[in-house]
DNA sequence: TAGTAAATTTATAATAAGTACAATGTTATT
DNA sequence: AATAACATTGTACTTATTATAAATTTACTA
């Protein structure tokens, strides 16, 4: 029986990325935590454990993941990267009020953009905002 | 028979913004260019006609068109932000090679998602990136 | 297994977009 | 004309990300 940590380690070396410590800490983390974590998220969550830990280590290693395409950024707003372990399509909304990005399904792999004819579609964005449900409701008690 | 500065002055009336020269002059230039500009192209095609201009007004008047419906931020990329005067609903392809961004249409107004029932939608983004046509051409020269 | 090369991590410095703020200039109101 | 409200400007500041080089770890080889 194998273990999450062997897993992932596998899953690493599968890709032709040598599974360092580093790198399966934060593999690991993104397995864990699917909320669309900052870099800096996920520097805080780990350093403790890693106490070397290196902010450049964390980006290195996302940026790895990213053109491995074992994550995905998300670019929901300008001001802050975030990343995504969970690589099937599906598109996010974040709450403005309370920040958290949700998931939801959407098929946009299917749809033909006939404008786009002869271009080369390489990543599909869905990006909504505005206020959750729970925000919304908490507002109406004010 | 009135001229596009009258009528954007109109425009700026109507939303109760005063059309302070700088106002009229940025949102004519998003009106002539519909390329997504950035803050700095905006900033750049303006300055030598108003010299004395600042990025801080730039920034500011773009936030005040936002904040009024005059216009819309695209966060295509986390790392610069992008205007557009359009505000139809559309998607936007990024090209990664040339960066040019293409506008294509596609309905997303009358989706109905349910995992976001209860939830409010205020802005709806669909973002791709690939490679635009005009650059996989190019690439078939070498 | 000692020595060397390659890969990885780390710390630090540099970059640059955007924001905050206070001073200056402009417009509206009395 | 005086005053208040609004808008613009320049500067300083913040902060996420990138660049760079040194230090560490790992892999390879004699
Ligand atoms: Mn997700
Ligand atoms: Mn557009
Ligand atoms: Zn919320
Ligand atoms: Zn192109």
């Amino acid at each position: 029986m194998k273990s999450l940590f062997q897993d992932l380690t596998s899953l690493l070396v599968q890709n032709n990325i040598r599974p360092s410590y580093q790198r399966i800490k934060i593999l690991e983390y993104l397995h864990g935590h699917h909320i669309h974590p900052t870099a800096d998220d996920i520097f805080n969550a780990l350093i403790s454990e890693i106490p070397t830990l290196s902010k450049s280590t964390v980006y290195n290693t996302l940026d790895l993941f990213i053109s491995n395409n074992l994550a995905r950024l998300l670019s929901i707003e300008d001001t802050e990267a975030r990343y995504d372990i969970v690589m099937n399509n599906h598109g996010h909304f974040k709450c403005v009020s309370c920040g958290e990005i949700f998931n939801f399904d959407i098929d946009i792999e299917n749809t033909v953009i006939k404008e786009l004819d002869g271009f080369s579609i390489k990543d599909k964005n869905v990006y909504f905002k505005g206020i959750c449900a729970k925000c919304l409701q908490a507002n109406t008690h004010e």
